[in-house]
DNA sequence: AATGCTTTTGAACGCGCGTGCAAAATTGCG
DNA sequence: CGCAATTTTGCACGCGCGTTCAAAAGCATT
């Protein structure tokens, strides 16, 4: 391939080859400008021609609107958070924005980062990872740009947030095992200190109290699905004769369900598995999860508007959308 | 919480707090400039108190770098795509760049994509779905932003690639289904016109060409999990006495491991079932994989290795550079 | 104290763009 | 054709920054 040396073609150029000004340029861009509509397809015409397209970055310099959205995500080859992450990208890039992506590693400087985005002047950020410490919050509204997490609340009011109903969700299966005849259910909680893993602990609690029933063993994995069989062998093997094993998400529960296959306990005739969230995979695999749907599209969505809503009007009070769950009942319980 | 008005901290603002021009704070954040010690101690702390930081959408005004990478990813929700897209933001960001995802749908205007992506003055593209033409690859360069392609080539030497040795994964796989004395093997390709399937299938054929074999079926899917579970119904369901089913990922992989629980066929006593990618998760479940190990990380580290050979020189040929597999062997095969 | 050399500093410019404002061109109407 | 009302256009400015260049300041030597 014959090299050509890239050349940067600048609205000075369009506008020298159209014989106009370079404010016409600029203009003919404008949607909603004042421009004889000859002179505009002339414009643009040429502008094609020459392969001109308006330098976002330059364009973002005047206080105008980068469009740039960060979006920090957690370990991205979880099924959870890669889920999620693809319907946030979807939902942002369908609206006109660009999603400037932050990995949130486990020992990730969150300030540092989302600092570090705000210099490329985004216009919010969009948080599905890591602990946000009212001392981000503050920063970034600082610099006028919302802040919207997704999955945890921060306490008192210090950003807007979009998070599932953990605590219906969690009553919805206890209800179901407990109809099913389980009573001697076992708890599978996932990193500590995450909001998701609080609340949905919180929920199978209240909902088992409300049955008169209360949790027989509880066991700590990290949200994988190794540690989920490695727990599971520890709960399956602790001899508490357990009926159920509730997990605080998904990915646990499968690995639970291979630690049963591996000890030849039958699911669900001999325990129940639950998980949380519904993430693609949840139906395949040994056996099809009974879980709650995490309905990240619509999660998404709320997260973008609480987004733009903010930005209209940077003063309304901090709001905290609770998404509906939905139970999928399926063969693990 | 009180809501102060968001300012936008200025190079200018630290320089009247300080008592500096202007240029002596832009020096005080370039390293190696020229600046008394003392004075760009001072500046910074000031900075500090302000909060200022400088705008790094206004440096990249300038031609300067902007830092920005543009990163083309397939549907995130996919493991492999995720896995691969964790190792690739992994290595921009530790190498000081950021990533711009671009999500690229089913029917996604690639060349609509990159050209937006573009307008952000970008550094360069690493695209790792989609199909990219040629045309694509000479609007980057003419913007000389270097394009590096993941897991695809791009035929006469059209950009840069980097891309895992599919052909000879595929003779380990075949070679070892051959020494367990499986001689009746069925093909299960991904979704047509994608590099991979076609390399990974000419793989195979030459590889059982090469021991007097050839394949005796085959069929397509998409490279998803369930489709991997209809097409190996339809492969088990076919009666033509199959001893292997070698699949063009692992998704497919274990869907077929599904069917053929489905169906009460023993995996790998009655077939052996091979996967490709060696993703997280192909070690879990109902059976391990026996697969091909794809190396994404040393793939990650090879692109950007690429662009930021190309940005030094941007004359030199175009590269295409083949990462090593490794045969993993577990239970499947 | 005067000279020559090095380091440090500030004024000015340009990056590419959107936009306010006033001049120029067009239109409408008598 | 003449004049006012209305588009359409070009000029000039500023966004925030890095950088060049010449002036200023510091320092050592004579």
């Amino acid at each position: 391939m014959r090299w050509v040396m890239p050349v940067r073609v600048t609205a000075d150029d369009v506008a020298k080859a159209a014989g106009v000004s370079r404010a016409m340029v600029s203009r003919a861009f404008t949607p909603g400008a004042s421009v004889a509509v000859r002179k505009r397809e002339h414009v643009l015409r040429v502008a094609q021609t020459l392969g001109y397209r308006p330098n976002l970055i330059a364009r973002g310099l005047t206080g105008q609107r980068t469009g740039l959205v960060a979006v920090v995500a957690g370990e991205i080859s979880r099924p959870y958070e890669a889920w999620l992450l693809e319907h946030i990208v979807r939902v942002l890039s369908a609206n006109g924005y660009q999603p400037l992506l932050l990995p949130a590693f486990r020992d990730a400087n969150m300030t540092e980062m989302i600092d570090h985005a705000l210099a490329y002047q985004v216009e919010g950020a969009i948080v599905a990872a890591g602990s946000v410490s009212r001392d981000i919050a503050d920063r970034c509204q600082a610099s006028g740009a919302p802040l919207v997490l997704i999955g945890r609340v921060l306490e008192k009011n210090g950003a807007d947030a979009v998070c599932c109903d953990n605590i219906k969700g969690m009553w919805q299966l206890v209800e179901r095992l407990v109809k099913q005849g389980r009573r001697r259910i076992a708890w599978l909680g996932g990193t500590a200190d995450t909001f998701s893993d609080q609340e949905r602990r919180q929920g199978v609690e209240e909902a088992l109290a409300h049955y008169g029933l209360s949790l027989q063993v509880q066991r700590r994995g990290d949200f994988s699905l190794s540690s989920g069989v490695s727990e599971g062998l520890a709960l399956l093997d602790s001899r508490s004769a357990l009926d159920a094993i509730m997990c605080a998400n998904d990915a646990m529960a499968l690995g639970v369900v291979e630690a049963a296959a591996q000890r030849g306990i039958k699911v669900p005739d001999d325990v129940a598995i639950t998980g949380f969230d519904d993430v693609p995979g949840a139906a395949w695999g040994r056996c099809p999860l009974t879980t709650v749907r995490n309905p990240v599209n619509e999660t998404a969505l709320e997260a973008l508007r609480l987004l733009e809503t903010r930005v209209h009007n940077p003063t309304c009070d901090n709001q905290v959308i609770r998404v509906g769950v939905t139970l999928v009942p399926r063969s693990s319980a």
